[in-house]
RNA sequence: GGGCGGUUAGCUCAGUUGGUUAGAGCGUUGCGUUGACAUCGCAAAGGUCGUAGGUUCGAGUCCUAUACCGCCCACCA
């Protein structure tokens, strides 16, 4: 009877990869409506998504998995629902995370990037993007990706430099972009630039240095300062105190002497100057400190640099030139305590900024760099939140896109790296000219010199990540991808690059192709270990989703994250939960295991039309209301609580019920055992489809093997348009609305399900003996009817002896002898020998009627209130209902107490 | 300093436009295995929804305040 082909427990290892293949081969990740094939059809709106695109030095973590597993299931949805459906991926050159990787490399066999040269290391690092790139985009095909892998994509590719040039250069002549000294964000590990986004400030116990600034013309007299990076008081060019402060009135326009160097500085006013810190003098280091820059600006200071590339101290550090930043540090203040000049320490917490890469202490600098003046482009960008063009979700991430915009700094676009888009300038020797152009210039466009060379720096990563959309896409040409596909529909990524990559991608659509590069952004939280913790190597509480997949499955995984996450919300994620899901997907291989090897019990073709039962009517219901909300869902974004009601749904209703009455109905043969049949793979196909966008392998498995069955055993078992291809293409379930029948169907199945499950409750409060048959009378004035034609299920689900099973509207007299049960108008004795015990029932039922009494006078009271009349009719009526129920009900406990005492 | 999120069962979390007996998984307890599945089934215990007010006929859900935890932005030297 079993189809002992299909193995007991499912086994994704031998279904994963076969499966992915087969789709791929069968081109079924392309768009089903392709610009570039004939029969195009420009009228049909594409669903479109770009892949956020990983690092190529990637390594899948639980980010990546979160994301593909989301995207993917917007896909899947949407090719179901006959959208032509378009998932572009590719992957970026992450400029600094790449180049330390090679520079790692190098180091370990004895080199440098510096000692092979430029054009060497970006060979090399070419080398090993083909050696290595493809191991992050492979990763996230296990994971499923239905991606259409013909037009992947690489931020370095040459269409995609093209349209990084044609990007730059159109800001360029814009006078978008400008290249000028600026303080800026200096990492002096790596050597470069870094823009302000890429710097995270930590919270780290440290020194306040409070010492003299002393009066050049009186040397008795001092300004008390404080600093908490001493070293930079080589670079002071003024002290400045709040002009109302009267403490210190007598100095401003005087000469101050910079410690140890002895250079004399001024003694300004300015109100930045809080008068409450330190002594209420501050020192002015315009070349390190950005505040201390908007002073010098104000009032005209030279600035001064006293930091090389390295962070070492320069010329201008006097004797402490060459010496480390803290060395110089300290060695400065000891010269400085030496001299008198010192006047105290105290500890202080300070906000330390670093390096989002690497971690090292950031440098406020003054260098020449190349910015993108982003206030037009970030006006453009709020308008088109706030006008709707654009919608996020969760919406209250709208509110940080406008406070970021709205409070924008010059972007600095240029790096000190190699690995990148190289800027697209030339320096003219002879006039000094710069030319920037879409083809590499042979003379300067100024004086026509040849003496010209290309700035060696490259642009931030970010800056091509932001053509994204439409770079892929083919943009600058008006490709027919660029016309059809674009813009795309939705933005999926997590919170955490809103700013980075979100904010930017919008600017630059706007600006580039005048459109939004896409109309929705919905965004992930990030995933946490199982307390909340993040996950970090040094905890080792690392989840590896490949370890994950390999142990537990793809799809077990996939419907974890799935199905534990809200949007914008951050999810806590334990092994166990995917254990849970691995059961889960295991289930479904089984139900579909069970159904394929029930068609042996059905007649190939029915005799008359078709004779519903009630279980029948009701699971159809049941998937019919789940089908509306789950449409309901996903229109609403809310695919976690979508794919938790078709859990609920197959688990609960289809598998643990009405499969178990199935199996009497096949039992009885003939139409009956058909119609079962039909009902059970209908129902099956059905969910197969709802849940395939969760956990796509093992839906598509089963579901292949469901089809093959059924078309061996009859054509009347097919789904009403017949069987899909496969399942990935299958039309997804459409709502119907209710007819009303549905409400009756599951009212009535419901209080099968309650008698059933009174029974069982007490069988086991009373230990009867599992298995065993035990007789039972079953009174119902109303439902009687109903309940005889559930006889044979009740009877088998309760384990019940059917011979010895009555079900009557009344009876003469209570019996004796028996255990009663009242379930709302049920009223259920059974004959239990030996176990029955009156004060024990007694206890019972006064018990369950004192639960009942408080029911009814919480309604009676709710319904004698100001309810009757406020609330709508219906939720009244309902409550109304309820009461008689449990009015009725109250007598039958009455009367069952009653019973008793004769 | 400004903003956001969270606080619901022992643990981890759901909970739709407010509708009147608050759900799941895991864990716990008891019972159960020759026919889809022990990666299973049946049953049970377990929550005054952080606190205090308010709006409402009705609040886990809306408003105000507050506590704690977490995050983002800004960076007073």
């Amino acid at each position: 009877m079993i189809d002992h082909s299909l193995p007991k427990t499912y086994d994704f290892k031998a279904t994963e990869q076969r499966i992915y293949q087969w789709w791929n081969d069968h081109g079924y990740f392309k768009p089903t409506n392709d610009p570039n094939l004939p029969g195009f059809d420009p009228m049909r709106k594409p669903f479109v998504i770009s892949i956020p695109p990983p690092n190529v030095t990637g390594e899948l973590h639980l980010g990546h998995a979160m994301f593909v597993s989301m995207e993917d299931l917007m896909i899947r949805y949407h090719r179901m629902k006959g959208v032509p459906t378009l998932w572009v991926p590719g992957a970026d050159h992450a400029g600094i995370a790449t180049q330390l990787q090679i520079e790692k490399a190098l180091a370990r066999e004895g080199t440098s990037r510096e000692a092979i040269g430029r054009e060497k290391f970006l060979s090399r690092t070419w080398q090993w993007k083909e050696k290595y790139g493809g191991i992050i985009t492979q990763q996230i095909r296990r994971l499923g990706a239905s991606c259409d892998w013909e037009r992947e994509r690489f931020t370095l590719d040459n269409g995609l430099s093209h349209a990084v040039r044609e990007a730059f250069v159109r800001l360029y002549e814009k006078g978008l972009i400008y290249r000028g000294p600026r303080l800026i964000n200096w990492s002096p590990g790596l050597k470069t630039a870094v823009s302000d986004l890429e710097v995270e400030y930590s919270e780290e116990p440290g020194t306040l240095y409070f010492f003299k600034y002393v009066l050049a013309d009186s040397p008795q007299e001092y300004l008390p300062v404080a600093t908490t990076r001493p070293e930079t008081i080589l670079g002071d060019t003024a002290v400045a105190v709040h002009p109302e402060d009267s403490r210190y009135q007598q100095f401003i326009g005087r000469n101050v002497i910079v410690p140890i160097l002895g250079r004399q500085i001024p003694v300004i006013a300015d109100e930045y100057v809080d008068r409450e810190f330190g002594g209420g003098a501050l020192k002015v280091t315009p070349g390190h400190d950005p505040n201390d820059y908007e002073i010098a600006m104000r009032h005209d200071l030279p600035i001064i640099s006293i930091l090389d590339e390295a962070a070492r101290v320069n010329q201008n550090g006097g004797k402490f030139q060459g010496q480390d930043r803290f060395e110089a540090r300290n060695n400065l203040w000891e010269e400085m305590r030496a001299a008198g000049l010192t006047l105290k320490e105290q500890p202080y917490t300070l906000n330390i900024p670093r390096s989002q890469r690497g971690g090292e202490i950031v440098e406020p600098m003054i260098s020449t760099q190349w910015f993108v003046r982003i206030q037009p482009l970030a006006e453009a960008a709020l308008q088109a939140v706030r006008d709707g063009r654009i919608r996020i979700v969760p919406e209250r991430f709208t509110k940080v896109y406008y406070n970021w915009l709205e409070n924008i700094q010059d972007w600095c676009i240029s790096r000190q790296l190699w690995w990148g888009h190289r800027i697209p300038v030339w320096y003219c020797a002879e006039c000094g000219g710069m030319t920037s152009a879409r083809q590499d210039p042979t003379s300067c466009s100024h004086c026509n010199s040849t003496h010209i060379e290309q700035d060696p720096d490259v642009l931030d990563t970010w800056f091509s990540s932001g053509l994204w959309p439409f770079s892929t896409l083919g943009w600058p040409d008006e490709t027919p991808d660029l016309n059809y596909y674009y813009p795309t529909t939705m933005m999926e990524t997590g919170y955490d690059i809103l700013f980075f990559w979100v904010a930017r991608m919008i600017m630059f659509g706007l600006e580039f192709t005048g459109q939004v590069p896409f109309s929705t952004v919905y965004l992930h939280g990030l995933i946490r270990d199982e307390h909340g913790r993040k996950m970090s190597k040094t905890y080792g509480n690392v989840i590896d989703p490949l370890t994950v997949m390999d142990e537990l499955g793809t799809d077990a995984l996939r419907f974890t994250l799935l199905v534990g996450s809200t949007p914008g919300n951050d999810m806590n994620l334990s092994i166990k939960k995917v254990e849970a899901n691995r059961n889960f997907a295991n289930k479904i291989w089984n139900a579909g295991r069970y159904v394929i090897s029930a068609l042996d019990q059905a007649p190939v073709d029915p005799v008359l039309d078709p004779r519903w039962t009630l279980p029948d009517s009701w699971i159809w219901a049941r998937l019919q209301t789940l089908i509306r909300d789950v449409e309901r869902l996903f229109q609403t974004y809310q695919y976690g609580e979508a794919g938790r009601q078709i859990y609920d749904f197959f688990w609960s209703d289809y598998a643990d019920w009405y499969v178990e009455i199935a199996k009497l109905q096949l039992a009885e043969g003939g139409d009956r055992a058909f119609y079962t049949a039909y009902t059970l793979v209908q129902v099956l196909d059905l969910s197969l489809r709802m849940l395939h966008p969760f956990t796509p392998f093992v839906t598509e498995e089963i579901w292949g093997h469901l089809k093959r069955a059924c078309q061996a055993h009859s054509p009347r078992l097919a789904p009403g348009n017949g069987w899909p291809e496969a399942l990935i293409l299958a039309p997804w379930p459409e709502p119907r609305d209710s007819d009303g029948w549905e409400g009756t169907k599951v009212s009535e199945f419901s209080l099968v399900q309650d008698i059933v499950r009174a029974v069982r409750n007490l069988r086991a409060e009373k230990n009867v003996q599992p298995g065993k048959r035990i007789p039972a009378i079953i009174t119902s004035e109303a439902h009687a009817e109903t309940l005889r034609s559930q006889s044979k299920v009740i009877a088998s689900l309760a384990q019940i002896d059917l011979n010895s099973l009555t079900i009557a509207e009344r009876l003469p007299s209570k019996p004796k002898g028996h255990i009663a049960l009242v379930v709302g108008a049920v009223e259920i004795y059974l004959p239990l020998a030996g176990l029955v015990n009156n004060s024990e029932e007694r206890t019972r039922l006064e018990k369950d009627l004192a639960e009942v009494n408080s029911q009814i006078q919480r309604l009676q009271t709710l319904l004698t209130g100001q309810f009757t009349e406020k609330a709508p009719p219906a939720v009244v009526q309902k409550e109304q209902d309820k009461l008689s129920q449990y009015q009725g009900t109250a007598e039958k406990l009455r009367s069952q107490l009653a019973a008793l005492d004769r």
